[in-house]
DNA sequence: ATTAGCACTCTCGGGATTAGACTGCTAATG
DNA sequence: CATTAGCAGTCTAATCCCGAGAGTGCTAAT
């Protein structure tokens, strides 16, 4: 266990070599920060942090460094859960009520906030609902042969297909079309649509039916997966990941799964350096949080940064961005 | 004015530079390439070259480097305007009858192949209509004072807006409502809509229709701007932009307008170095096309790598992406 | 106009050296 | 027993030097 006096020291390496990004010898702790001991002291503590495992050395005799598990130790005894200062969270609020009332705009919106409040990269995930229940479907004639099936989902979300037809039809028949699947298929998931679809005596409305049940089927799929980047720039050039180049780093990241023991399971996770087992993000982490309407709808949202992450600001900026979202996806989804 | 040899040798460099990457000595030319002449003879033409700006040496005493004016002769000169490989060109057009039919589908996919194909970073618009044209629109009730629209333009491009309600409202009273104004609105322009819109004497009619009229705008602004960049990892690691750091690049990139100057009127254009002004991207080239349908839509795409790039490759990937996309875009807009 | 020959320039890599930064250890101290 | 001063020892990083190698530019000959 550490002593009191040993988790001083490893906040104050921490905190130090977060903002300065050098390793931090007994004499810079010693003073600059009041322990009454002497540098002599401190190197014992540091010794025994090093022999637990929370600090590391780029070489023999260097300065003290974090290790995952001193970073880990940091993030854990953070003082007070950290908040975005009340200015910051004005100009978040505001500028979220600035741009068009759609889902995909404001996730857009949170990534690049999250960039320019942490000056690291960001990730998302577009909302998934639970499950995917048909709400209204439309039938547009694009020309005789191909219609265009627009299809809102329960969360409101929008998918579209362009359908081949077997033959010439008109908007007309088409819209007629729309009105009958609409009485029919409403509330219903994509099995219950798939055996109705048999049992339809219109072709028409067959045709169309039996081309919604995987549009409802790809909502999951595609949205789980597709975890998008932004604002690379903001981290490419961190000393740290230089051992790896940058083209290691995005190329992991993008072809990263984002694996599921790691997603938080509701508000907020700290995902730090060998946390994350794949090799090339070891001098990444990450904070990552769920947002989303409580049982119907849910994404992820986070930043990426270098181990070396001012952790205080990202979390804070990521909890507060993700509450905004979430509060403005309730809006829609109540 | 080039003498013929002194064109070869130019076009030798130019080749040898940028699969080699090393800069080209007179011996090199000489022992390679057959052109009857000895090191010497050689050097007094890359000498002329060198006073004419053609090429550069990175020191006194190196070999030569071609110039952005050296790329430029290069590319001009390129024997037969090059193909892709048959295999490849099934490969592509068979990918993309693989995915969705769907624009953005498919630009996406456009983007990602011009990656594999060219192992360059590469860049997208969203295709921008001339005009924007009503042709259908679809309203889903969310809840009682909340609506969906769905508008529909006349190149199957697809608009979404949330539009909160002053009273009450239920699905039924929406879809009369659409189907008035389907009736009303059909083929009309923005300005035209918003002159309508005051003549209307049902409240709902009337404040649809006004929210439509900068949805109907917003198409054009949105994704004129919207340049979108893929596969970032390609040439991030191009050891000739290590001077600018990775990060400078990719700012420069995503902040950066893609100057009208600088866009192909039609069909394909390659920027070398230099040409695009922007300092920071003075170690790139640009090779863009543009793609859609003759007078109704038009977008953009094309790849970004260094100025030591496969001109031949690059030009003939992006050649014919940008056609299969154009031709596939046809089948729709037709 | 072309060429052989040669002196000259510049880069690049590998020691070698040195200054400086820190630690780890030991022995002394309250 | 924790703490401390003092000091030897270790490792880095910067600088310099040196030599090999690559390639040019020039000159004089063909």
């Amino acid at each position: 266990m550490l002593s009191s006096r040993q988790g001083q020291v490893l906040r104050i390496i921490s905190r130090e070599f977060i903002t300065a990004g050098v390793p931090v010898s007994s004499d810079v702790i010693a003073h600059n920060y009041d322990l009454g001991v002497s540098p002599a002291t401190i190197r014992n503590d540091v010794a025994w942090l090093e022999r637990e495992g929370y600090i590391l050395r780029p070489h023999t005799s260097a300065g003290a460094v974090p290790s995952h598990k001193g970073y880990r130790h940091f993030v854990e005894t953070m003082e007070v859960p950290p908040e975005l200062p009340p200015w910051e969270q004005h100009m978040v609020s505001h500028l979220f009520h600035q741009v068009e009332r759609d889902t995909e705009e404001w996730v857009g919106l949170a990534a690049s906030l999250l960039g320019r409040l942490t000056r690291y990269a960001s990730l998302v995930t577009l909302p998934r609902a639970e499950e995917n229940l048909f709400r209204h479907i439309g039938l547009v004639s694009l020309h005789q042969f191909l219609a265009m099936i627009i299809l809102v989902l329960r969360e409101a979300r929008l998918r579209q297909l362009l359908l081949p037809l077997e033959q010439p039809t008109s908007q007309e028949v088409l819209d007629a079309a729309a009105i009958r699947l609409n009485r029919a298929c409403y509330g219903m998931d994509a099995v219950a649509i798939g055996n109705l679809a048999e049992e339809m005596t219109h072709p028409l409305d067959q045709a169309v039916s039996r081309a919604v049940v995987p549009m409802m089927r790809r909502a999951d799929r595609q949205e789980t997966a597709e975890l998008q980047f932004y604002g690379w720039g903001y981290i490419l050039d961190e000393p740290e990941l230089l051992g790896n180049t940058a083209r290691e780093t995005v190329e992991a990241l993008e072809g990263w799964g984002l694996p599921p023991s790691l997603l938080p399971t509701d508000g907020l996770r700290v995902i730090i350096g060998e946390e994350s087992q794949e090799v090339a993000l070891h001098p990444l982490s990450l904070v990552i949080a769920s947002y989303g309407v409580a049982p119907r709808v849910k994404g992820f949202i986070g930043v990426v940064g270098p181990t070396r992450m001012r952790y205080g600001r990202a979390i804070s900026a990521v909890k507060y961005v993700s509450e905004q979202l979430s509060y403005l996806l309730g809006e829609i989804y109540s």
